[in-house]
DNA sequence: AGTTTTTGCAGCAGTTGGGCGGCAATTGGA
DNA sequence: TCCAATTGCCGCCCAACTGCTGCAAAAACT
């Protein structure tokens, strides 16, 4: 998942962007008001964090551009706690959620992850797929059950996936939300990972390759 | 579908033609002007991509001179985000559809879809003809309900025939349209592609030869 | 240092696009 | 009406491409 964080001040910004690296997040930064409208528009994020008390570009504004640009991903404000005011103003131009500063990194992340989820159309933090679910909030993936042992980045895939169920995605969209933008393009890494899921949740059928266009995450349905 | 894309700014003219030839456009680069009014003079293009600013003929005048040609594909316009008022011009010039640099080119591809759909004049993106519906958007073709599995040149057959619904199309109509211009004409692969798509969607006779002239795609009808 | 995870490489297999030649259907002339 | 020429159709074949897998190296983590 790919997060774009618009913060001025550098302390805070860093910390922001290593600790949601942690947590397994691709990440862009940006400065300033001017930058994250770039971002935002360049990259296919998938969730934004923006401060409101932005330089150049107001973080209110900003989010409005976005919105006037027709990018609907998720956006969590945040605030000084002395203008809460403030995040009126950020809800009404478009966000999603907010923060008042000083917060704790692991309510920012549990609630990005509740906007991811919630943008794609899942209301609940558990996706259930025949024998398969997913709890986004823990990362933790169950077949039958039983707790998966699955690796970081298989993880990663598998969420990406089954948050776009029934949908066709292309490789290229996994690429660009799983990691970050300077990516050997022919590269088949997501084919081997893509592979190893298959192993694993055999004998489900549940990840099918469209040829020439990606992979599709879906119950198994009427193919052929 | 043949897309003629007018960029000057080597960079981005290649990133267009390259993802635009892998959603299975077939595409012609221009790199001013003056190019770009040759190529949309001289082939059968479905639609043009075109940059505002440009060298030796400006976007404007070229889209007027399309225009006044009779050119009538849909046109869809890049402007700057910094010179957003010559979207106006643009459209005034007789363009269909603007997009702000910088972009994401899922919507540049979900637009000009939605374009080519228009102009062919199907309002809504799934065409139905009986027992079978065809949604551009999702590039999916439904046979009874069931989605049907089809390459991706049988896909391009089916659906430029399907936009040309009624219409008599030539053999050189669909080359040109579905191939790059150096194509070996006496070739018979398109019977080859006809002939297989009869067969998956046989029992319907809604592909008819017109010997000498060509193919008609439509309603099982009065045949001669 | 040792283990686990990620990545690159190379070979393999299935699918697809396209060629070739034979066959069928239509047309026009005798 | 019959025959030949033309045009389109179809089955079979092959080459190229795409995607998959196993192995090994590199990198990251303990």
């Amino acid at each position: 998942m790919r997060i774009l964080v618009v913060e001025d001040e550098a302390n805070l910004r860093e910390q922001l962007a290593s600790h949601l690296r942690g947590e397994g997040y691709v990440v862009d930064v940006a400065e300033d008001g001017e930058e994250g409208l770039y971002y935002g528009s360049e990259y296919p994020v998938d969730a934004a964090v923006i401060d409101l008390g932005l330089p150049k570009i107001d973080g209110v504004d900003l989010i409005k551009s976005l919105r006037a640009a027709k990018h609907d991903f998720p956006i969590l404000v945040l605030t000084a706690r002395s203008h809460w005011q403030d995040k009126v103003g950020g809800l009404d131009a478009g966000a999603d959620d907010y923060l008042t500063k000083p917060f704790q990194m692991e309510e920012l992340v549990a609630r990005l992850n509740a906007l991811i989820r919630r943008s794609a159309g899942h209301a609940t933090p558990v996706i259930v797929c025949a024998e398969l679910s997913l709890d986004i909030s823990r990362k933790v993936a169950t077949l039958h059950g039983n707790p998966m042992e699955l690796t970081a980045f298989e993880y990663k895939v598998l969420e990406y996936l089954m948050l776009n169920q029934e949908r066709i995605v292309s490789k290229t969209e996994l690429t660009e939300h799983l990691y970050e933008q300077d990516f050997d393009r022919d590269s088949n890494v997501l084919e081997v990972f893509v592979g190893r899921l298959r192993k694993k949740i055999a004998p489900l059928n549940l990840i099918k390759t469209v040829r020439g266009q990606g992979y599709r995450f879906g119950a198994a349905s009427n193919d052929t």
